[in-house]
DNA sequence: CGCGCTATTGAATTGTTTCAATTTAGGTGG
DNA sequence: CCACCTAAATTGAAACAATTCAATAGCGCG
């Protein structure tokens, strides 16, 4: 695991406190405080922030590019629980629950991270307990998120999931021509299934006329009516 | 929705307010008003607490019970997210999260709740900030647990989900003979399956000398080697 | 511009579901 | 406490969706 420790030229640092959610509620003084707390780190696309098994005793805040978390199963399979983007946070789990982490975390492209220890962030917490409050939630969301992705992978066939991505992604996106966010071996991992699978689907989805593929990554959605219908039942 | 609203004899909701986690480490003066603000409500198997859809204003605290959390998919199918029993709450997630719930909650078997105002909640969470704490570690759990599932539902098939919830229970039981805490249909739910793949996996199972059933909802486990093995990759 | 990683396609196999028919368990009322 | 009756669970057989392995194609990074 390499990574690039920064000076201390605060800038950079006020910079990451001031967009994140968690912390940007809080006074110019506050602000400048935790960012005095703060490190900076880079990861290249591949390197792993975190493995399992370990106690992480520091929150990593995103301040540019994107970052996996997953879980490996003994049999050697990748399955991704979330993709996490600027501003969002990782490292929380063991903050309030004294284990050892069960996921992965990978940078998928240059990342660029802001760490803070789980101890000054406890202090940090204590002081200002409005802190505290967007961290529930940031986990509510997340939580909601989860049980989406739980029903999704317990009752729907994978071409009801992989609509329901495109879809999301579309909203997110707020366009019909879609970027994904991630390879789409990668988002077979999310989705639970394979990359030929996911392979076929869209290229049945095209073959229909629903999508439009352009490279790798990038898809159009033709008929957004047909992706919704198979996210509300089966014909 | 039927359910019965209790007098004001407090004994019976300082017990509930006493008991619970996000509580149970006030004083016992702190402790008194909180109970001044709740209600108790019961509900009979099968009897649905709340519904998608609909915005939940108030928290939920599971006082004697079992109740699941569940959704529906548009065609109809039932994903179980999670069971929640005594000293568990629900409704947490429009607490912190406006929006309306896509969950559903039903009573699965008869069950006592203890029901606090959300407006409530948020001024005792003001006054004492040591509550958000533990509903932060609450959450975690749940999360940990949800990343738990969804790393089943996508990466293992059923004789591995459905030998790990086994596991799991005989863990929390703290024996080798497991009390189902749902019907086997619901189990299926759970752990994204039918109930008729899981009685063939159970028979399988027995077959194999690996576990016994006794009754509907019972299960000795033989060889608890086997079934772990079955968690750490196939053979 | 070329190499490597990513994606695609084919064909055989497998695990799981579905639907329908029985069997069994266990709560309820007599 | 036993017999009943309903809900729960089991079993069979056919149909299907998705995976696997292997071979090929193609995008895009350096």
């Amino acid at each position: 695991m390499k990574c690039h420790h920064h000076g201390n030229h605060n800038g950079e640092f006020e910079l990451c406190v001031s967009k994140v959610p968690i912390f940007n509620h809080l006074n110019q003084e506050e602000m400048k405080e935790i960012a005095s707390l703060i490190q900076s780190k880079t990861f290249k696309k591949g390197e792993v922030i975190f493995s399992a098994n370990s106690s992480i005793n520091e929150l990593f805040i995103i301040h540019t590019g994107r970052v996996k978390i997953y879980r490996l199963s003994e049999s050697g399979r990748e399955q991704i629980l979330r993709v996490l983007e600027a501003k969002e946070f990782m490292g929380e789990l063991t903050l309030f629950n004294e284990s050892l982490t069960q996921n992965y975390a990978e940078a998928t492209e240059k990342t660029e991270i802001c760490v803070i220890q789980k101890l000054d962030l406890q202090k940090l917490i204590e002081k200002k307990p409005s802190i505290a409050l967007r961290i529930l939630e940031e986990f509510s969301r997340r939580l909601t998120n989860a049980d989406q992705l739980i029903q999704q992978l317990g009752s729907a066939d994978v071409e009801t999931r992989l609509a329901s991505v495109i879809i999301d992604l579309s909203n997110k996106q707020i366009s019909r021509t879609v970027t994904l966010p991630m390879s789409k071996r990668d988002l077979a991992s999310l989705i639970g299934t394979t990359q030929e699978t996911i392979s076929r689907k869209l290229s049945t989805f095209q073959e229909h006329g629903w999508i439009k593929q352009t490279g790798q990554r990038v898809i159009t959605i033709l008929n957004m009516e047909q992706l919704i219908s198979f996210t509300e039942g089966k014909k």
